[in-house]
RNA sequence: GUAGGUGUAGCUCAGUUGGUUAGAGCGCUAGGUUGUGGUUCUAGAGGCCGUGGGUUCAAUCCCCAUCACUUACCCCA
């Protein structure tokens, strides 16, 4: 027997139902914010993602599926969504055409990491990217769109915040923590390594010892330059007049280089350890970064399989037919009934006459609205009976097909 | 990479202080006298008790190894 590769799943079952319940209404939400839709490939040149997440983070460091591919080209399998979206972006054009764009995407990331729960190895995030917008406006709105999705569902969540700066607060900022960070002993080996590559990312180490020491930094949010204060308080100040919950989370840096300014987690108590279930915030220097003319950027991603499992489904109700065959003479014109009213019902059948009793059971199993039985009877006279499973009602009809 | 937990029917799990024929619930299939369902009743099918080795007269059970799954650490969605 072949199994599936470590950490990942076959979209069946349950899983299946939800996630076409889940894909289907994100996308009808971000269509109303005036997002399209957008795929982009599930591989892409190592370059794209080394310089867009950064060397410096995991996902890059150690997470990614990389290979040589028959064309001697190194290449990456997706491990997020916004890397390649920015890439085509650019591929496009739409940075020199000028304007506005909004994409929503959904599908495959790739990580190659040890699985626990609500983390694979091929998991499916449903993400949107804005392009050319500097406004904070944009980042409440897009916090605002992942607040209506997750209503919709019914999940319930926490929103942090946080602001990483811009060019001008905060190179000065990682000065000022460096120099900190230098008269400090005893932080971690990973800290040690992150001072040299990404020092803000010490501020979200887990380690406890690291925490202590980190009691007395400089916080980023304390650092701000006035217009990324003033974008801050905007973008708070929406958030209130919508009723939109929110906590500041001064260590929030999220593990991704290419953030700035506005950085959010939204989070569940209830899904394991791995508590965030969706993750953004604005990457301005993104778009130029990887070779395109200077374009702001703020999106956001949710991890579906973090979520799936606290999307509570309408109830199913009954809908379409089910049409079965009593005798083997019959089978021929329920076929012929069967492809006629599927060009516009939802049909169910089975290839073998059998009881009428044995249909109505496997017509309850497909929770088919209507109920068509044909035997002799129905030969003879030309006519058969639809049944309504709900209201036991029965009426007769002529049909005309044989 | 590190640590714990679990591998018995399609699924969820019992069980055997080592002994001949392996258990339940759910699901599946078929029936409950004339062609009417969901909840019921009866019957049936379905197991190399994860894999390899060791101890033993005898292993699903004890020991070792291995693999898989799972949870957590790290990090992320």
């Amino acid at each position: 027997m072949i199994n599936p590769l470590r950490g990942m799943k076959d979209t069946v079952g349950e899983f299946s139902k939800k996630y076409i319940f889940f894909i289907e209404n994100c996308s009808r939400i971000a269509k109303n914010y005036g997002f399209s839709f957008i795929e982009t490939p599930i591989l892409e040149e190592t370059a794209l993602f080394k310089r867009s997440v950064g060397e410096s983070s995991d996902i890059v460091g150690k997470e990614m599926y990389r290979f040589i591919d028959k064309g001697k080209n190194d290449v990456c399998m997706r491990p997020e969504g916004t890397a390649g979206a920015v890439r085509a972006f650019i591929t496009q054009k739409y940075d020199r055409a000028g304007g506005v764009k909004r994409f929503f995407y959904h599908g495959s990331m790739f990580r190659y990491e040890r699985p626990q729960k609500g983390r694979l190895r091929q998991f499916h995030q449903f993400g949107v990217e804005t392009f050319g917008v500097e406004d904070v406006k944009e980042d409440a709105m897009i916090i605002l769109m992942l607040k209506e999705i997750f209503d919709f569902f019914g999940i319930a969540c926490k929103l942090q915040l946080n602001s990483l700066g811009c060019v001008t607060c905060m190179p000065t900022y990682k000065d000022n923590l460096i120099k900190f960070l230098d008269t400090i002993e005893g932080l971690c080996e990973d800290c040690i390594k992150r001072k040299a590559t990404n020092p803000i990312r010490v501020l979200d180490c887990k380690n406890k010892n690291c925490n202590k020491l980190l009691e007395n930094a400089p916080m980023l949010l304390e650092n701000l330059c006035p217009t990324c204060k003033d974008d801050f308080s905007e973008l708070k100040s929406i958030l209130d007049e919508f009723g939109v919950v929110y906590s500041i989370d001064k260590k929030l840096v999220r593990g991704l280089d290419y953030y700035n300014k506005t950085a959010f987690e939204f989070i569940s108590d209830n899904i394991g350890a791995k508590n965030a279930i969706a993750g953004g915030g604005r990457y301005d220097k993104l778009v130029e970064f990887l070779g395109g003319r200077s374009t702001a950027g703020v999106g956001f991603a949710i991890g579906i399989e973090r979520i799936i499992d606290l999307i509570v489904m309408p109830k199913n109700k009954k809908n379409g037919y089910y049409i079965g065959a009593m005798s083997d003479n019959a089978l021929k014109l329920v076929i012929k009934l069967v492809i006629k009213l599927r060009k516009s019902n939802v049909v169910h059948t089975q290839y073998i006459s059998k009881s009428i009793k044995a249909h109505m059971k496997a017509s309850d199993k497909a929770e088919a609205k209507y109920f068509i039985c044909i035997g002799e009877n129905e030969l003879k006279s030309k006519t058969y009976v639809i049944k309504n499973l709900d209201t036991k009602e029965e009426s007769v009809e002529h049909y005309h097909i044989l």
